[in-house]
DNA sequence: TTTTCATTTCGTCGTTTGACGAAATAACAT
DNA sequence: ATGTTATTTCGTCAAACGACGAAATGAAAA
């Protein structure tokens, strides 16, 4: 139950769900998504804890940047049928479409670029 | 996004999964939720609402009585999915297990006898 | 019609949430 | 070793949430 609640907490906030379904495009690390909804660094990383937490992402160090990533198949049933459902749901969405979209223009940036341009 | 979002607020609140899973048991009215969980009836009112507005119950009015079900095949298919979900993540959680025990009781009272109850 | 009563709505209160900026952290680059 | 910097943690603040009791609602009972 604890581990469920920790799971629907995660999906009730509609911006954190947006950083799921951005996250199906591949993984992206903390700057990525800061340049994608235009958050606060500190906010972005708040977010991916409480999804981290709720094992719906998993992390990687990389360089000098922290990549996140959706969970795989190695991870709990319940949190496997979050993703399909968010996935199943949303895929189609507007919001979800129009993330997608300008995601694909912040993957074309240089990582150091992109991560310093957030400090302006 | 909003519909579903809806969905994931609904979920986001331990007593309201609660009542989901206790509504597997065949469809209740307030007073019997209310005993169930011990709040009271304008606190259960709330979450009824709140639930009822996500599409994920359905609700009846018979003789002095509200009764709430869970939606059927009708619901859209994220209703449906979250629905499935829940049951499927906490079916044989020890709150569900609980909670159904208790609730055995109660449908054996009746109704009237129970409603004034609340009021002590 | 009047009363009763199950339920809902409203206002309040303490807690939690989500945003931010500043400061701490920790790993890479120099 | 030292400085840089991406990320996290912490403290704060306004808004949202979940609980309650009191009052409103509205339908059945008398």
């Amino acid at each position: 139950m604890r581990e469920f609640m920790a799971i629907t907490k995660a999906l009730s906030d509609p911006n954190r769900v947006r950083i799921l379904l951005a996250l199906r495009q591949g993984e992206l690390c903390v700057c990525q998504i800061t340049g994608l909804f235009g958050f606060a660094p500190s906010t972005v990383s708040k977010h991916l804890s409480i999804l981290h937490h709720a094992h719906l992402i998993l992390s990687r160090k990389s360089e000098r940047w922290v990549y996140y990533r959706l969970a795989d198949t190695a991870a709990p049933v319940a949190v496997r049928e979050a993703l399909d459902w968010v996935h199943q749901s949303l895929a189609k969405a507007d919001e979800t479409k129009a993330d997608a979209k300008k995601l694909k223009v912040i993957l074309k940036t240089d990582l150091a670029i992109l991560c310093r341009r957030q400090k302006c």
